[in-house]
DNA sequence: AATTATTTTTAGGCCAATCTAAAAATATAT
DNA sequence: ATATATTTTTAGATTGGCCTAAAAATAATT
């Protein structure tokens, strides 16, 4: 993966990159240069410019007016920020007791630090993680993605217990929700029963009973427990 | 300390910052352009340039022609890129298991990493270490330094068992060279005869002998064992 | 003190990344 | 299919950081 695309982008560079991988991940058709803007924050002028920079270094397909996917090249660089920026947060969070919604500013700052041998060393002292703290698979150096069956908790049936193996939301406000809810990584619920008139749910959590609303609910991946 | 200066510098200027914090270790008076122009690796044209900017930004005291001296706020950030510097090359060596000539880089671009959460945290993963892996003091939160007696190897008496603290060099060759001699932080050594001839002398290192040049026994710092 | 050498600054330009405003292309709606 | 709205690109300006070459200030030498 690393001696595949051994080329030093700014910051700059590589943050669009992560914005265009992370936008074509759902679908994976091209993106188009307004998502790029509003996904950086930017205007959609600044973004025409780098894509021309960018598709100039073979790093994506740009097509003027038909949006950009991402070159093999593009895509291993990518995969290797993701792996990078998730080794982070299991470091922040596992060795230095971070909370899960205090670590992705932190990590957005070292994933840029380049040195290959660094993240081999980290990866190895982490032991391997797979997933990071909220539930996100961990690419491998060669850029493979653990795969997990995984189901949105609305989807999963009444009295089945199921363990929590991610969120679909990152924002602080919404983890933090879910402490205060006692629901983290690989904490044990069990729907009770909907209420459809009011969009909520009884769940069991751990040891206790919660209500939850479906607006949360719907973001939490849960696996059947196979215990 | 942080709230002290809590402004957010490019990491040219941070660069900048250190560079002159280094040159004014030494003796106290004003460091000249041409001084920092050869540290940083670039033109005194530059430097003037960044002098002026860093000058409007109250960081150091800049008088045309007769070169710059930190101000308060320009001393605090640098120390505190010392500290996180230091900081991080004792993570690389104690967590990672790199070799004390291999972090210098890495942690040159660690030590940006703005975040001073992250700084106090990962000094009390390392149990607040009071040195780096060269032996050079790490800044306490607040900016004061650990002083320690030291002297270099050369000036040392006849038959004193010394302990080793520190390097006056950080080049990669010189450390690996001390790797060879088996020469490291906490080693025991005892000066068992001098040949003035050839500049070279006959060492005890821990429980065998070793010849040295003086060249080498110059860069390196004791202390006199106290067992 | 006058000349020479060195250091430092200024002047002018370049590049990456950004912006706003306007023009061009594409998509939507009547 | 024509008009309108949206998206995208171009044009031109700005900023930080860098460069070279030339001018100005300071230091060293005789």
């Amino acid at each position: 993966m690393y001696n595949a695309c051994r080329m030093k982008l700014s910051i700059t560079e590589e943050n669009y990159l992560k914005a265009i991988f992370k936008l074509s991940e759902r679908d994976n058709k091209a993106v188009s240069t307004n998502a790029i803007a509003r996904q950086m924050q930017t205007s959609a002028a600044s973004v025409t410019d780098m894509l021309k920079r960018l598709s100039e270094k073979k790093l994506l397909k740009y097509t003027k007016y038909k949006g950009v996917t991402l070159s093999e090249k593009g895509g291993k660089l990518s995969t290797n920020l993701v792996r990078k920026h998730r080794l982070w947060e299991v470091f922040l969070v596992d060795k230095l007791n971070f909370r899960w919604d205090e670590v992705h500013e932190i990590a957005e700052q070292l994933e840029h630090i380049d040195s290959p041998d660094l993240v081999n060393r980290l990866d190895a002292f982490l032991n391997h993680p797979k997933f990071d703290p909220h539930g996100d698979p961990i690419p491998s150096a060669d850029g493979k993605f653990t795969l997990r069956s995984q189901q949105i908790l609305t989807e999963v049936d009444h009295k089945l217990p199921v363990l929590v193996v991610g969120v679909r939301e990152h924002s602080v406000a919404f983890l933090r929700h879910l402490d205060e809810l006692d629901i983290h990584l690989g904490q044990q619920l069990e729907i009770l029963e909907r209420y459809d008139y009011d969009d909520s749910i009884r769940v069991r959590v751990g040891d206790h009973q919660q209500m939850i609303s479906s607006k949360v609910a719907r973001n939490i991946f849960v696996k059947i427990n196979p215990s």
